[in-house]
DNA sequence: CAGTGGTCTAGACCACACC
DNA sequence: GTGTGGTCTAGACCACTGT
C-alpha cells in the first residue's frame, strides 16, 4: 500500500522442488542475480517475509533463510520494524582463499608460472614452528615465479609437509597449488595471512624486473585443513608497483 | 558409546530464558568460551544435535543455530553422516571494520593521535569520484599522525562528505573516526580496501621516523553506510618495518 | 543398516519502528 | 495501535557416512 521508498518489488521465479539444490538457495541465487543485474533496483524495498513466502509457495523459515543469505552477503539490509531494502552494490565479492593464479585469471590477464624448484629438505626451526612440525622433519620447498602477460610479478615460496605433496613439478605449471591440494582430498578450512612491505634486495629487484630499492608487498600465509593441521606455509613477495590486495569487509 | 575420536563432550551451561540475549547466542557464546579456554579440547566430538538440544532443554532448531554459529566462525567442523568436531583454534578473530586505533589498543600498545589538520575543502575529481560526489562539493580533509608508544607509525588522511562531520577536532584525539561516525547515527555497512606498498618520499620518511627509501604499506579504504552511500575515503600510509596487516580467512 | 547433519514446514510469541 | 523482522518450538523427511 505504501510507495514511500523508491518502490516495492515483485520478482517472478522458477522454483524446482525436485532439484537437489535447496529451496532457500534457489531463491537466494535468483534474487542475487536480479539485484546484481539491476532488475531489482538499488534502494527497492521488499514485501515482508510472510508475503514473499506466500507468493512463492514457501514457508516463512525457508523464505527467511534466503533473505538472510542475501543479508549476510551484504546485498540487502534488514531492520526490525522497518523492512528489507536493497543496498547499492558496492561490495566486491567476499575475499576467498584463492591464489594469485586465480586472481589473475579472473581479471582477464594471462598468468604463467615458472617452476624454480621443488625439493625435499629438512625443516629448519622457523618453518617447523609455523607448520607444527619438528625441526628436521621433511618438507617440500617449492619456489615459483609468477608472471602476468610475460612480465614477472611475484616470487612465491611454499613449504609443505612431506605427506601433502603427491603431485609433480609438471602439474604445478598448469594448476594452482590449492587446486592440487583439494584434488588429493585435503579439506582446506582456514588461513592466517600477514601482509607487510619491505624494500627489495638486489637479487629480488632483478628477478621481478623492478628498480633497485623498489618496495615489495609481502604476504605470509599459513593454511590449515579442517583438523586444524597446518598444510602449507607460503612466503610470497610481489612487485608492489604492479600488484595490490583487494579486501572487502562487511560490518556487523 | 564410541570413543573413536579423542573423546565426547558434556558441557554444563546456564541458560537464562528471561534474558534478552537469544538462547542460541547464549549457547554459542558459552561453547565458544569453553573451546577457546581448552575446557572442550581440540578434536573433541560433540553428541548429535537432538541429544544436545534435549540435554539443554532446547528445541533442535535453536541448538542447531548455535552450532551453525560456531561453524561459521571456524571453531567446529560439521559433516553430514559424521558429526561435529572441534577444530584446533588456529583462526584469529574475523577481520573487522576497526581502525588502527582499536588495533593498537587491543594489542596492549599505547596509541596516541596528533591532529594535523581538519579542513573543509572542495573535492577534486579523484576524491569526488571515490565518494560519489561532484567535483567542487565540500569535503572535510582530515590528517592525523598515529603513534604507538610515542613513536609515529602511520599517517592517516581521510576525506568525508561535509554532512558527515558534526564533530570537532578535540574529539578526534580521544576516539576513533568510526566510533564518532557511529555515534552520530551513521550505520556502517561495508568497506572496500586496497592494500599496497611504495617507497617513502623524503618528507614521509622524516614524519614516520624511518630511513630514506624505507618501504611503506599503503591502505586505501572507502566505507559505505547501509544505503550504499560513501561515507569516508581513507588514504593511509604505515611504517612497514613496524606494522603489518593480519587477515584470517575461512574456506567454505 | 543405524546415525548424523541438512532441509522444510506451520505455527507462535516477541521487540522494535512508525503512526 | 499496525507492521516489520527476530526468535523459538515440535515435528517431518531427506542425503550422506559408516558398519
Amino acid at each position: 500500500m505504501s510507495a514511500q521508498s523508491p518502490e516495492a518489488v515483485i520478482p517472478s521465479f522458477t522454483i524446482a522442488r525436485s532439484s537437489p539444490v535447496p529451496l532457500y538457495f534457489q531463491v537466494a541465487t535468483q534474487l542475487e542475480q536480479a539485484i546484481l543485474s539491476g532488475q531489482i533496483p538499488a534502494g527497492a524495498r521488499f514485501a515482508n517475509e510472510i508475503q514473499l513466502a506466500e507468493d512463492l509457495g514457501l514457508s516463512r523459515p525457508t523464505m527467511r533463510r534466503a533473505m538472510q543469505h542475501l543479508s549476510d552477503n551484504g546485498l540487502v539490509v534488514r531492520r526490525r520494524g522497518i523492512g528489507t531494502r536493497v543496498v547499492q552494490p558496492k561490495v566486491r565479492r567476499k575475499l576467498e582463499l584463492t591464489s594469485l593464479y586465480d586472481d589473475l585469471v579472473n581479471t582477464g590477464q594471462r598468468p604463467t608460472t615458472d617452476l624454480i624448484g621443488l625439493d625435499l629438505i629438512d625443516a629448519d626451526d622457523e618453518v617447523a614452528a609455523h607448520l607444527d612440525l619438528k625441526a628436521g622433519d621433511g618438507v617440500y620447498l617449492l619456489k615459483r615465479l609468477r608472471s602476468a602477460n610475460g612480465r614477472p610479478i611475484a616470487k612465491m615460496t611454499n613449504y609443505l609437509p612431506e605427506r601433502y605433496v603427491t603431485f609433480g613439478a609438471d602439474e604445478l605449471a598448469d594448476h594452482g597449488l590449492y587446486e592440487l591440494l583439494r584434488r588429493q582430498g585435503v579439506q582446506l578450512h582456514s588461513a592466517n595471512q600477514t601482509i607487510g612491505a619491505r624494500p627489495a634486495a638486489a637479487a629480488e629487484s632483478k628477478l621481478l624486473d623492478e628498480p633497485r630499492g623498489a618496495a615489495l608487498l609481502t604476504m605470509q600465509r599459513i593454511t590449515y585443513d579442517d583438523h586444524g593441521t597446518a598444510v602449507e606455509l607460503g612466503v610470497h613477495v610481489y612487485a608492489a608497483s604492479r600488484y595490490s590486495f583487494e579486501v572487502s569487509l562487511l560490518t556487523s
